[in-house]
DNA sequence: CTATTGTTTGGACAATCGCCCAAGGCGAAT
DNA sequence: ATTCGCCTTGGGCGATTGTCCAAACAATAG
């Protein structure tokens, strides 16, 4: 085992992230601090303003990371949907792993949140958001959804919308897909 | 007027509900402090403990106060529609009212985070959701839109999240409207 | 005028916060 | 063997937190 000095650092900066996208939906991002972190990754708490210059530094750096990851993720089972119909079910079937009071979910709102507060958040998480929007439209335009653009964006809202509202009232189940599927409906009338 | 000393106890905890509708958004639920909305409201810190049984209490009859009367706002301008069409036209308009970064929105969201930790809270609000959930169906069932509940919920949850996102990104101008009618379209194909 | 009731004041309390830093530990390079 | 550089420790700093409370206050009732 490597156990260089620089080794060991950069293990208890990936613990440190760590303990911070377990603590934001479990306390709220506000109120994730400074000693909490360090126990919960098993350091001493000065270690946290050694590899991070503030708390709000980690945290954002926490939560971008898992974001990014989740709509790579996301994106890469997309590419396997063969018609509009195909896609609806692909997307819902994901969004089904979450059920609106699970750390994900939770960490992706807490950090919108955050992101009206601070606006270097604020320019990363939107690029994030732009990022999904893009990739949700191009794989649209692919199977032939009229006006991508707008029915990407749409559709992205509806992701976050829906974890939103489950997480207060379950939604009646698999009501979704069907509605869904009128939105990304290739013969819609006008 | 009425110099009574229970009517300015009254005015008091106006002033204090206020006051706390005012700070959530600007700070997040769990950042408002008791003597920040005891200054806001212009009255002594100690007040809030007398009127509220914790500033916990306070947020909570503030913010519940608060989306219980959009809710029936919304739900009012609602009445007027005549067609399905026109349902979303209507709606649209309501939710272009704010932008995500607007005190409603925010207080909306952070409510939603808060119940997430607060049982009570989360009983509470779980009802207004529903309550809203079943206006709308009630709308779109006199419309003859088809699965009336089901809309309703996805359609409730498109508002949520298209607040949400154009926190961060504005939608395409004008992009809602035309692929959120595809949804409550009457002749939608199966 | 006195008693009672409800409201208000401003500070005490212990706990916690973010951030900082002097001091020590330890592998790598010389 | 000594120096160097990074990592780590644990506690100190002033500021802020939620909650409580003894005392002052005002207005009504007897």
């Amino acid at each position: 085992m490597a156990e260089t000095a620089a080794g060991r650092g950069r293990d208890v900066r990936r613990r440190l992230v760590a303990a911070a996208r377990e603590l934001v939906p479990e306390r709220g991002w506000s109120a994730v601090s400074t000693r909490a972190v360090a126990e919960r990754a098993g350091v001493a708490p000065g270690l946290v303003h050694y590899h991070f210059a503030s708390v709000q530094a980690l945290l954002a750096e926490a939560a971008l990371g898992e974001l990014r990851e989740m709509v790579t993720g996301v994106d890469a089972v997309l590419q396997r949907a063969g018609s509009p119909e195909e896609l609806v079910e692909l997307l819902a079937a994901e969004v089904d792993r979450f059920d609106g009071t699970d750390p994900a979910s939770l960490l992706a709102v807490e950090t919108y949140l955050a992101a009206t507060r601070d606006p270097q958040l604020h320019a990363a998480l939107t690029e994030v958001l732009d990022d999904f929007r893009r990739r949700l439209a191009a794989r649209l335009a692919d199977l032939a959804v009229p006006d991508p653009e707008a029915t990407a964006a749409v559709l992205a809202a509806v992701v976050d919308g829906v974890l939103l509202h489950r997480a207060l009232a379950p939604l009646p189940g698999g009501a979704v897909t069907p509605v869904v599927r009128r939105l990304v409906g290739t013969g819609a009338r006008r």
